[in-house]
DNA sequence: CTGAAAGCGCTAACAC
DNA sequence: GTGTTAGCGCTTTCAG
């Protein structure tokens, strides 16, 4: 046995056609399931294959069949080892394999000129459809292949062009629902932490941000807001930044889940981790076995990607309903850090 | 734009051909940078591409070509959703896109069924190679796929059968390092939590307690074993029994992630995190942020996928290079848990 | 330098 | 019920 080179060159519908005596479309038909073919030839087909080893060739197949489907997803996100994403992956391969389709995925690290190329890469193998997370800025490379016809699906993030499927989450409403559970704990100085202005999710749940504090009679203090700090040392600067003021905040609104380690970080390194409040939008692992367990809005990822994929599998079957915008509801999960009251000084 | 149905037909090489005024030869020539082409034909090609919005379609030429290679790998882990899969995905993705080669994602939830099933749709999508986490138990699917000529990698736990390359890591000799350094500490009871016993990496670490008991002249209390535990819950329950023993151990071992975390909380729950040591197999974010931090044995994660996938491209290529069963090293990063000494009573 | 003919493995569309 | 012919989009082979 090689390794590699020397690969066995698979047994065809021919050879089994030859060793059944029939011919291929015979072979074909009984594969494939499909009537008229008698028991007694089904039955030498079968057994001829079963000798062979024979396995269809999809690619071939879906070269020739007339819908052209290869049974293949594209899932392209930002980056499959975040936490986040790789259940989101899961939840999509779990809906498509119980249909029978694999799914080819990429990570394109939010940057615009792997995602064009990860699209090429994906669209020049054929796949049925894809489900992408746009990156932030312009969507130029991703509208083009929609308006090439590709089925797609926009998960996180809605699209910027017309005519396609997105699901998302409830951004604005879940933050604005955690910034009032702190104004109603009395919380008056309530920082915000913010990912990117140019993503979506970020400006969402900004908006969402200052809808709480205006909901609660509180005015918004320019000061205590940091936005466009990508990742946990950003986050984790930019928390000392606002613990330095001559009146640092009392609780703190993270908005993406690196950011909330960061934050977690320079409060504890201060001591004020039972002393400041925190909330964070995002659950993620071992939240619940910190001191105090980290109070979250937890996004319900196992639906995002089931409706995802739901989604791109009906279109791809031809439905025509009008263009879907789902909605999935994040839930608020209070473990203690974020019902921290205010403290004297 | 439709949603789906009526998606249009992708221009072809011979659509590009006709409006460039040459023969499909030509533009395949062109779309492939072969030599043979005049610079002005090849300027014309390059044009009614363009215009046309021309992408090859890679399945009808990889069905053509001779070395028939899809450009596409087969990767097929346990669970994409846990972090040590998805960080090796990661790893195997950034090196396999380098090449052009993109990757097919399959989680077996290590189940025997499931993974001759996905077996068998990536083969019938005719990958190039694969990079298999084989699940515990017989390796029977595997084998049969590797005996067709399939190219393969297995990675995480090694063959059981022969000319199969694998990547694996330091199991035996990190563990050992471990209890050493507990036993350097003064710890004379030393607990163990072990993973399912049928897989090769339980067994391995198993091994090394064990190894890591003689060198330092303890001798094996069974009562202080617990093995087959499935999951933090279990992990949890293992460890209250032990702790309730007339004798408890002063540390513990736990030999994979999830028991780290099932172990540290009933260690809280009885607030013993800070009296017993605690040395666990896999990082896992976080560790460092738990109190006390959590000392662990880190598998060099993006090393192994790596690895992996260099060798699956190689043996894809046709290297005939003897059986490669590659260890990467694993290192022990002290963070507090690990160093606490054994309490008086 | 370029193209015509054949065919990869399979299925559509018809014939028998 | 079953087979024949043609052709999916591309590359091989070989002829000019």
């Amino acid at each position: 046995m090689d390794q590699a080179a020397g690969r066995r060159r698979e047994p065809t519908m021919r050879d089994v056609a030859a060793l059944a005596g029939v011919s291929t479309k015979t072979v074909s038909r009984v594969i494939n399931d499909q009537p008229g073919v008698g028991p007694e030839a089904t039955e030498r087909v079968r057994a001829a294959a079963h000798t062979l080893g024979f396995r269809p060739n999809l690619t071939a197949s879906s070269l020739r069949r007339s819908d052209r489907r290869s049974a293949t997803l594209g899932v392209l996100f930002e980056d499959l080892s975040n936490p986040f994403d790789s259940a989101l992956l899961r939840a999509v391969e779990d809906r498509a394999r119980s249909s029978g389709v694999l799914v080819l995925t990429g990570s394109d690290e939010d940057d615009p000129r792997l995602q064009r190329e990860l699209l090429a890469l994906l669209a020049s193998r054929r796949v049925d459809g894809m489900i992408v997370m746009a990156v932030g800025g312009h969507q130029d490379a991703l509208q083009q292949e929609r308006e090439r016809g590709t089925p797609m699906v926009l998960v996180d993030r809605p699209p910027t062009f017309a005519n396609t499927d997105s699901v998302t989450t409830t951004n604005r409403e879940s933050t604005r629902e955690a910034v009032l559970l702190l104004a109603s704990l009395g919380h008056r100085r309530i920082g915000f932490l913010g990912d990117r202005q140019a993503l979506w999710t970020s400006q969402q749940r900004y908006t969402g941000y200052l809808e709480g504090l205006a909901h609660a009679g509180l005015t918004l203090r320019e000061d205590l807001v940091m936005t466009d700090l990508r990742g946990p040392d950003a986050a984790e600067a930019a928390t000392a930044t606002l613990l330095d003021l001559a009146q640092p905040p009392t609780a703190l609104f993270t908005a993406q889940n690196l950011l909330t380690l960061g934050a977690m970080r320079t409060l504890r390194d201060r001591r004020l981790h039972h002393r400041i409040a925190l909330i964070g939008f995002d659950d993620f692992p071992l939240a619940d076995m910190l001191e105090p367990s980290v109070t979250v809005i937890r996004q319900d990822v196992p639906a995002i990607g089931r409706t995802a994929a739901e989604l791109i599998l009906a279109r791809i079957e031809g439905d025509q309903a009008p263009v879907v915008h789902a909605v999935i509801p994040a839930l608020l999960i209070s473990r203690g850090s974020g019902e921290i009251p205010p403290q004297p000084d």
